[in-house]
RNA sequence: GCCCCCGUAGCUCAGCGGAUAGAGUGUCGGCCUCCGGAGCCGAAGGCACAGGUUCGAGUCCUGUCGGGGGUACCA
């Protein structure tokens, strides 16, 4: 993010979309230092300028707000300052002259042959076009849904899913080696209910009349797992009246609920890296063993009332915290002091979000405070909250919970609206703020969601290719400098905004700017398309008898379509040729 | 009680200290004999409230009101 202050370019070599705004960072830069040189502006001191876009294409393609910032010590008015400033920026390929506005900006604009060159630079990438090197070197994983193997995933969990999706593939675009992962709840007490309540269900398929456990999981797919392992086994599972149920219950009903899980996720075109074992991490000699003795060593773990504390009120905590109960079972909280010791230390992540719902935000700050004293970076550890989906069915609210075993799973959700459909609805909205998700409202709209607005751009600059290439013109040869109508450069433009998009993405970790950007790219091609027929001038088309013009509008045509694939490859939708 | 998130257009949401606060949808009005109208252009309509910081606040701080979440030897 910082500009590269004084950054120059050799003649013909432009600054590509990548660094543009640094190099005008040091344009700015330079010409105040050559103004305070000159005398025009009194020696004070120069903060960093930043170069901001401004929201009114009038003002420029980018503006320096740095006059405004000087004024005071300068003792002069910012417009003033702004003007001995802009008479020092150098004549420079990328931009026409600079003008200042009121209060006191000075306003950048492109030029023609810089815009112009960026189609051919777009072209050059290809499918790489806006990688960043933010994380070159480093290696990333992003965990998310993680939901409890003890149900089927529901509508929540696809936030969930389209935003650790979204998120991994921007930080790989950023430069990061990625790793998707799911952390499967294999073990703990919610599993030791989840099995109590499949053995009581599959009792009862055999006439035994057993209730299922008070705090058990009411959902009658549960009745459905039963049912699938009494196909499965028949009465193997079965043991005499009274006793417990056999050990190979819960694992073989937890493998069952995770292929239910996986292939939801997999109709939702999310894939994963790894599905990370808690049990695993109980082997012996493992990560909950060499966590634990880190924390001993570090005497931060006391016995106190039959149970195992983590003495994190010492380390800023509100409180400690139980690590292992009186009745020797480890809490959650220990299976994921263990998880992230393995996360940094033992595979050396070295950036880790977390994607969770906000109903965990309670555990944010103590697991931060314990990757810490297990000997990792708590900076390194990203916590990204997502607030809770509130489902309505016309207008009547309908609570999320796998134990009232009333639940909209995400398969169903698929079904109804889509995929694609789903995780733009998704990902549109920044994840903390709540959501409203009026299951009629989706269905209805999901024929008019503005994913296919998008999806609908991609086909039309397919569509255009493939006309042309029928006609014998190809984009090959096409020259750029050609490209000069409003709408073309405008175009250009936006194409060239996707690599600010990623840079905020994969800093913020906020993955809502992709498919607002991804609305205002096809609609750039949009009005592009339309310029011309709005124009009723034949000589206004992409594909002209000027064929030397044909193909250079045709680059254009190529290039936004790399453009657009790109961005609807990282929210994980598809860019379909046709529709 | 204490802690955290959120109150922006009729509705669903962007906006991350800069110029006249945007988009989708809905309403109203225009535009194509078109390389795909699942399109383009325009209009009406809004920052919960009260203070403060700043040259400049939807954005940062404090408080009030409203919605949600957390505050377990559940996860």
């Amino acid at each position: 993010m910082s500009p590269l202050a004084g950054h120059r370019y050799a003649v013909g070599s432009m600054p590509d979309t990548r660094t543009i705004q640094a190099h005008l960072a040091g344009l700015i830069d330079q010409a105040a230092r050559a103004a305070v040189a000159n005398g025009d502006l009194p020696d004070v001191a120069l903060p960093e300028p930043s170069i901001d876009r401004p929201k009114d294409a009038a003002n420029g393609d980018f503006a320096s707000a740095l006059p405004m910032r000087l004024a005071r010590a300068a003792m002069k008015p910012p417009l003033e300052v702004a003007r001995a400033i802009a008479s020092h920026i150098p004549a420079d390929a990328t931009i026409d002259p600079p003008e200042v506005a009121p209060p006191g900006f000075i306003n950048l604009r492109l030029s023609n042959a810089f815009i112009q060159e960026q189609v051919e630079h777009v072209i050059r990438e290809g499918a790489a076009y806006a990688d960043l090197g933010l994380g070159k070197g480093k290696k990333a994983q992003v965990e998310f849904v993680s939901a409890n193997p003890t149900g089927p995933l529901h509508v929540g969990n696809g936030r969930g899913a389209a935003i650790g999706d979204a998120l991994a593939a921007v930080l790989g675009a950023a430069g990061y080696e990625v790793s998707r992962e799911y952390y499967v709840n294999d073990a703990g007490t919610q599993a030791d209910t989840f099995t109590d309540t499949l053995y009581a269900r599959y009792q009862q398929l055999f006439g035994r009349s057993v209730e299922i456990p008070k705090d058990g999981y009411p959902g009658e797919y549960m009745v459905d797992l039963a049912k699938a392992l009494r196909e499965r086994a028949s009465d193997g599972y079965l043991r005499p009246e009274g006793e417990a149920a056999p050990k190979e219950l819960g694992p073989a009903g937890i493998e069952l609920m995770l292929q239910s899980i996986r292939a939801a996720l997999d109709s939702f075109g999310v894939h994963y890296d790894t599905w990370y074992s808690e049990r695993s991490l109980y082997e012996s000699g493992g990560a909950y063993d060499t966590a634990m003795r880190i924390l001993r060593e570090k005497g931060l773990l006391a016995d106190r009332e039959g149970a195992l504390w983590f003495s994190s009120s010492e380390l800023g905590e509100d409180k400690d915290n139980v690590v292992v109960r009186s009745d020797g079972h480890p809490t959650y909280y220990a299976s994921d002091i263990a998880y992230h010791w393995d996360k940094f230390i033992r595979r050396g992540y070295d950036l880790v979000v977390d994607v969770w719902g906000a109903d965990h935000h309670g555990h944010v700050s103590r697991l931060k405070t314990a990757t810490g004293a297990v000997g990792a970076d708590p900076e390194a550890l990203h916590i990204l909250l997502y607030q809770l989906v509130f489902l309505k069915r016309s207008g009547e609210a309908v609570k999320l919970s796998k134990r009232a075993g009333e639940l909209v799973t995400l398969s169903e959700l698929i079904s109804d609206v889509g995929a694609d459909a789903a995780k733009f609805f998704f990902l549109l909205r920044s994840p903390g703020a709540q959501m409203d998700f009026d299951l009629d409202l989706a269905v209805k709209q999901s024929a008019e969601n503005p994913v296919f607005y998008v999806q609908y751009a991609h086909a039309r600059l397919c569509s255009i290719l493939e006309r042309a290439r029928e006609q014998g013109i190809t984009p090959d040869g096409g020259d750029v400098s050609l490209l000069t109508q409003p709408a073309e450069l405008a175009l250009v433009r936006e194409m060239m905004r996707l690599t600010d998009v990623i840079e905020v993405v994969a800093s913020s970790l906020e993955p809502q700017q992709l498919p607002h950007y991804a609305m205002s790219l096809a609609n750039a091609f949009h009005a592009f398309n339309d310029s011309f027929k709005q124009a009723n001038d034949p000589s206004l088309k992409v594909i002209t008898e000027d064929t030397a013009l044909s193909a250079a509008r045709l680059r254009l045509v190529l290039a936004a379509r790399i453009a657009l694939a790109r961005v609807l490859g990282l929210m994980g939708m598809s860019a379909p040729e046709r529709m």
